[in-house]
DNA sequence: ATGTGTTCCTGTCCGC
DNA sequence: TGCGGACAGGAACACA
């Protein structure tokens, strides 16, 4: 469910909340989500101040001040939702947790962070700061996207010599970091690359456009908060509305959006996922 | 080494 | 209305 633009978004949503915060209580209801909760989880994170919160592709980081960052991804169904927060010295009650809160934790200002997953793919961990750049689940992790280690450059180097379609190529975190199923197909459409092309037979200009596209559809879905199909909230409940802007994803059947193609959208399988294109403007 | 298929889990939607 | 099957923002893993 979640790619960059949604856990940036639920980011946003954590900092003011978070960021300096004491967490004064943790609690898990369930022993793991897609494995199980690291260790004595909940005694481990109360007590703890979190100096920073910060993201890495699909991944949420909080660095406490026992020297162990927090590690979040939210798989499919994660959701990450504030509440109680103490307002004018009144403190309302909190909501009794409902059935895939599977994590809670409390601020020492009296909000509630709740982690709620039904399928549970998601998952949490707790790894040393100063060697979180090692955690297995972040070592092999390409550039961000957003930053400047990535560019036309680097997407080439990670599409050279690769026969596999280059919707399939954009999926590999390796490649790069934080695109999903929406925004892969999103970008094709808008670099008007078919998503069958074998990644590492674009030509150069066509793979420079592509890396334009990659940051420009994730920035504007960051602005607009993230795509709200099913499952994702922001982290006050609200949705996002990217979704409204979607040239090709869930569109099949629907006129391509590019000006003058006239051309239809079309929803194919790649590698097991979904993949919407329009097949008279990407080549 | 690369690439594809399966699997984890629950919920929703659609056709019969 | 009930039931079965397909499908869902991910990605690790087993295999050809």
């Amino acid at each position: 469910m979640p790619e960059l633009p949604e856990v940036g978004t639920v980011r946003r949503g954590l900092v003011p909340v978070l960021e300096g915060c004491m967490i004064a209580r943790a609690e898990t209801r369930r022993p793991d989500l897609r494995r199980p909760l690291p260790e004595r989880f909940a005694e481990r994170l109360a007590g703890a101040r979190v100096n920073r919160l910060g993201r890495r592709s699909k991944y949420l980081l909080a660095d406490l001040d026992t020297g162990e960052t927090l590690v979040v991804h939210l798989g499919m169904s994660g959701r990450v939702l504030v509440s109680g927060a103490a307002l004018g010295g009144f403190h309302h009650a909190h909501a009794a947790p409902g059935q895939h809160d599977h994590v809670l934790i409390e601020t020492a200002a009296g909000v509630r962070i709740t982690y709620n997953d039904p399928r549970r793919f998601g998952l949490m961990d707790l790894w040393p700061t100063d060697r979180i750049e090692a955690h297995p689940l972040l070592a092999g992790l390409g550039p961000e996207p957003l930053g400047n280690a990535f560019g036309p450059g680097p997407l080439a180097a990670g599409l050279a010599g690769r026969r596999m379609p280059v919707k399939a190529a954009l999926l590999d975190q390796r490649v790069v970091a934080g695109l999903g199923n929406i925004y892969a197909a999103e970008a094709l459409h808008r670099a008007g690359i078919a998503p069958w092309r074998p990644a590492g037979r674009i030509a150069a200009p066509r793979v420079a456009a592509l890396a334009a596209a990659i940051r420009t559809v994730l920035a504007e879905a960051i602005d607009a908060g993230g795509s709200s199909l099913r499952d994702y909230r922001r982290t006050d409940g609200e949705l996002g509305y990217f979704q409204h802007a979607f040239r090709v994803y869930d569109r099949a059947g629907q006129p391509c959006p590019a000006p003058g193609c006239g051309g239809s959208i079309r929803r194919t399988v790649q590698a097991g996922r979904s993949t919407f294109h329009c097949p008279r403007c990407q080549r």
